[in-house]
DNA sequence: TTGTATGCGTTATCAC
DNA sequence: GTGATAACGCATACAA
């Protein structure tokens, strides 16, 4: 039943040559150096006797896995599939498999799961969480490309991908202004990430310039891109303040505020109009549909799958981030601002 | 830069005994041949030293990859990541990495995954696709053992996780009777895989043991469980006959249902009731939130992960099917039966 | 152009 | 209980 895998040798040994010089006729880069004649016999018998390399051998000889691994916080969000896909496309062809990790945001499993990566020996990293400091990512104790996705990083040098946050919060905010929204409250992202951070500073910067409320309580910050974060978080605010809309970092912390309005009795994009950032997959069949900043998750994914082979395969890796734009996509949860601010 | 790693000759040496020995003192198996003092000096070392086990030369010396291959339609499919986390959280902590394959339906790129698997040998493979069939996938050409998730195994004897499809239907079916429903239509699912083909049978079976509408018109088949075929299969149906109500064979297809009554002007929950099934995340917030049957994803991936770990730790594996129980879970998509039956 | 020899880092089978 | 040695399958520097 367990058939033994065919072997160099035992083509060696079909055709009468050494096995070295199997080796080389099956090396792409080394076959030139075979007589034709030959080298097409042993590929013909290397294909009919079924010939399949084994991976462990090769990879202690070279030292090289053709596995990457990707890092993530969680693969039910539905931000990370369509980029998890678009890595894969592009790395699969290369004879690249991924190996998944889920972080679940916490900076302790993350640390775990780079030791296992270099464990196994990764050719390459892709993280899209952003916990752990830049050293610790670049630096991880093995000579392991990385590529950062949907954080920036802040060591020079370092690739990575992300969206024009800033840009995605200007249109949203300009969007909420031509609704005659005057006071803008901000469910921010955590801080220690570059997206949260990066939101957050436009989010103000945006206010002040267009001459709405700024108030410092009309801002909360969460602790993680979650739903139950966002609810808290605008649950708090509802409180607290007047306003008539909600600017949440992401899709995951608007529908946290969805559930806060609802528990407050008031009706999205009609009493509070809400916006999220990521257009993740389904926000669209939302009660009610969201109005969001939608980014190219998929080219994301591509983007940090080639710089990553870029570093791979030693090419002056020319450019070293990639900044796609993102676009904003107006739904039902915004509506015009109601001449009286609801609580 | 590139710290060159630790071997077992570098402990070897650094303790003054030979690698053959710090090679037993680090394998629980054979620790115990040897002498308990200088296995602690030289587990001690190894820890100073940071000895990582090179899992090449491991993998290339025992035939063992630690790596599970999970063959999936695709990740962008909600329903899917429970499920793969379920396998992760059981497999990782006995030291396997899950390979993910997203074949997107194809038969194809489910022979071409395979390969791959088999090639960068895989010590085990859970597949929740469905299109080759039970021989294909039982014999890989290797002595890999499989468990299928979501789809029943014909072959005897071949591990697998399911959920009592019958049992979902029938509460389907029970419920849309209370509510007054006399004519039901089904969007079946495709044919080839045993969740539709179940569905299928039950809906047939249940609507003529309640005494329901059972003209052969009033169920239309589908290509693929996805979105764009339940909107097809709806328009279609909504084009010939008259019913109450719709039993989408899964949740994406129940999705495709919303948009063809949507275009057709029906309000769904009142002009026409629509289920689904697999309670995949987020249906809880469509519009209107979906009526379906809950299934117990992550348990699901568990499950398959121990039917697995029994296959290879050579456990005489006692259970080779494990069912799981779903569950109706009611929300706004289905209603009393209208009096007069929209087109 | 081809064969020889060696080593990648382990585990396992021998002796001692 | 421990050391020596071979072998896993491949790539490659060197020799011919």
């Amino acid at each position: 039943m367990t058939k033994p895998r065919v072997t160099l040798k035992d083509i060696a040994g079909r055709v009468g040559v050494h096995p070295s010089t199997v080796s080389r006729v099956l090396n792409p880069k080394t076959r030139g150096m075979v007589n034709p004649e030959i080298a097409a016999t042993i590929a013909e018998t290397a294909d009919k006797m079924g010939y399949r390399p084994n991976p462990f051998a090769y990879s202690l000889r070279t030292r090289r896995s053709f596995i990457i691994g990707v890092m993530i916080p969680d693969i039910a969000n539905p931000v990370f599939p369509p980029i998890i896909r678009g890595i894969e496309r592009i790395l699969e062809p290369h004879g690249y498999a991924v190996v998944l990790a889920n972080t679940d945001n916490s900076s302790e499993r993350e640390r775990v799961s780079i030791e296992r990566f270099v464990e196994r020996q990764v050719d390459g990293l892709i993280t899209a969480t952003s916990l752990l400091s830049d050293d610790f990512l670049v630096d991880l104790g093995a000579d392991v490309p990385v590529v950062f996705v949907n954080r920036r990083a802040e060591t020079p040098g370092v690739p990575s991908v992300v969206v024009n946050d800033a840009a995605g919060i200007a249109a949203i905010i300009e969007h909420l202004v031509s609704l005659g929204h005057r006071r803008v409250a901000h469910v921010a992202g955590p801080q220690l990430m570059s997206t949260g951070k990066i939101r957050y500073e436009t989010f103000v910067e945006e206010c002040r310039k267009a001459g709405l409320a700024t108030d410092a309580t009309l801002i909360e910050f969460t602790d993680a891109f979650m739903e139950g974060e966002g609810r808290r978080a605008a649950t708090a605010l509802l409180k607290r303040e007047k306003f008539t809309a909600i600017v949440a970092a992401n899709d995951l912390l608007a529908l946290g505020c969805y559930g806060a309005l609802a528990d407050a009795g008031l009706v999205c994009g009609r009493d509070v109009s809400v916006t999220g950032f990521n257009d993740m997959p389904f926000v669209d069949r939302l009660q009610p549909p969201l109005t969001t900043v939608h980014i190219p998750l998929n080219e994301m994914g591509e983007g940090a799958a080639r710089l990553l082979l870029d570093q791979l395969m030693e090419n002056g890796s020319s450019e070293t981030t990639i900044t796609l734009q993102p676009e904003l996509v107006v739904r039902a949860s915004t509506g015009p601002a109601p001449k009286v601010a609801k609580k």
